[in-house]
DNA sequence: ACATCATTTGTGAGCGCTCACATAAAGAAG
DNA sequence: CTTCTTTATGTGAGCGCTCACAAATGATGT
């Protein structure tokens, strides 16, 4: 910048007036140093820009379990959207793959203290400490959780309705008559696994059917674990006429221990998925299922976390998105095909 | 650091000796401002130190369409593996989503003019052009094309024996006794395509099979247009005992139209697909496919940009990663099972 | 001609750090 | 106790930019 200025008889100034486009600059200047800018190749340089600035144009993404998750279309959606909206406002996603999931989030702070960003999303997978909660609720930085449930807590979240979406769901399975649901749930310590199941519960509840908890099964939300849990079902005295599944993979495995158990999917057991991947529409049969506005999730967690950043004022941010059920082949009922 | 210096009255330079781990500190002073470091929650500015030493410690990641492409286990395997060896060398892994495919590949190099990263990585999809190939060549910058075979250039890429995994997923249908095997390839444009496509003519050549125009389709590595092409194929009066696809999804589309049509895989029809994604194993009947080192690849990318960055001379990275035939029942021949 | 105001350009300081030195303090040697 | 070394600390300059001004130029009116 110092260095073009000279080239053409002008100060540092004018040229990043012109780089801004600011109005002050006579048209004849500018065209000059827009030439000369191409000429030589001059791009400005962004560090030095932000560390006059005190302003970074980037905002941090933290997920823990390190890129794992990427593999998973769950959240490589979610970043999708992030992606996307980021580019939008001019801010640079960093993504951080903290390998240790002991203190991943921590690892937001210090990035945001570093100067490294201005802001952060946080895509959670399991729940998180009270510490950690207690020290976002206190140092109030700009950022948002993504992905969990926080209703009485002073701390931005964003996340989608997993009771709503299973209560659908299961409420599903009851209209079609099922009485006896199987539950194959997610992982422990997760508030997504929770939400869902909670939702499985009060729709068994408003509808008159009474928990039973020999119908619930942990699947890790894993197709593998799904499958044998099924098996177990199937060779066990429970008696059930469907399986609402944490996610689709574990509905997955579910039909197809039931499938080589020589059971027909939907007739003979209703299946329900949650996720809405990829598969869920190629497998036979389709797999009924709950839709989730991830990338929806991605970009407004951006646009959010870009006024936290900009007002400076502890906006908060806490919404619950609005998920969809997606009628297939797995629950039978309806007849319908896919596009 | 000038404050955290004035509050113990030292000076910035001797705190910047404590963060860096310098020799030259008095026992005593170190300790002092470890614990007022700690105590004071002082992080240096990274963005600070990097403008000082013009190095970013940062390096930019671009791939074409968008987000888009993380939906693709495909990719995001790889970017996993940017990421893990990324954190281990102390880089912060800059992700670019240019949105539109016309000069993405540009966007790495005004980055690094930027001065926001010390190089970067393309993961490529389609074939670059002669244009952008030949300023790669020319301005010599720090970075590896990922995905992409350019053996006559000088400039560095790393990417997967896709010639050699599909001639040996052809060999191993031939062995089986195919003489008439369709080819699903990916779509124009796309050197993996190409390469992959060549392993195919390869592997009839040099088993005296003569090469049948007819016999390949375009599937765009999409299991739609696979399936449709395969209902083609299998409506048509062209003969053929298995299918070679360009991917796994192709390869998936293929399974079911032959399986709409009566067609047992792999009884009548043998099926090989390509990338190995999670679902080649988990569907029925699952997909013997070639296995690509990707999380390896993604490593190994970061690591060797490393050197280059650091080295700063023109060392060359050329460098194709092999490829592994998984045997599952797709093909039938062999009996086996996965874990 | 002059003052008056808008337009256009330039200047110092500083963002928070590191570099290459300069200085100060402490220890060893003569 | 002076001189030389080693060890420990401090200083100025500068990375490339932006901010808040200051200065110069030009146009306008009386």
């Amino acid at each position: 910048m110092e260095e073009l200025g000279r080239k053409l008889g002008l100060s540092r100034q004018t040229i990043s007036r012109v780089v801004h486009n600011h109005h002050n600059v006579k048209p004849e200047t500018r065209r000059k140093v827009q030439q000369a800018m191409k000429r030589f190749g001059y791009r400005p340089n962004l560090l030095a820009r932000s560390l006059a600035q005190n302003r970074r144009n980037a905002i941090g993404i933290v997920m823990p379990r390190g890129g794992e998750m990427l593999f998973n279309p769950y959240f490589s959606r979610i970043i999708a959207g992030i992606g996307i909206e980021a580019k939008q406002g001019g801010l640079t996603p960093v993504f951080y793959f903290p390998k240790d999931s002991s203190g991943p989030r921590y690892r937001l702070f210090e990035m945001i203290r570093d100067g490294r960003v201005d802001g952060g999303l946080v895509i959670e997978e399991e729940n998180i400490d009270k510490l950690t909660l207690n020290r976002i609720e206190k140092d109030n930085y700009p950022l948002i959780i993504l992905n969990t449930h926080l209703p009485d807590k002073e701390i931005n979240w964003i996340c989608a309705d997993d009771e709503g979406g299973t209560y659908r769901a299961v409420e599903h399975l009851i209209k079609l008559g099922h009485r006896r649901i199987v539950y194959l749930r997610g992982f422990d310590n997760s508030n997504t696994s929770d939400e869902r199941l909670r939702g499985y519960r009060k729709a068994l509840q408003d509808n008159g059917i009474s928990y039973n908890k020999r119908l619930v099964a942990n699947s890790e939300f894993l197709s593998e674990v799904a499958y044998r849990k099924t098996l177990e079902y199937i060779n066990s005295k429970v008696k059930f006429t469907a399986i609402c599944a944490g996610n689709d993979l574990a509905a997955f495995g579910a039909i197809k221990a039931l499938k080589e158990k020589g059971l027909k999917v939907p007739q003979d057991i209703a299946v329900v998925g949650y996720d809405d991947f990829d598969f869920a529409s190629m497998v036979s049969p389709t797999i009924t299922t709950i839709k989730q506005p991830l990338l929806k999730m991605g970009k407004l967690a951006v646009a959010k976390l870009l006024k936290i950043i900009e007002s400076k004022k502890g906006e908060r941010v806490q919404q619950v998105l609005k998920t969809e059920l997606i009628l297939r082949e797995s629950c039978g009922g309806i007849k319908l095909k896919e596009k």
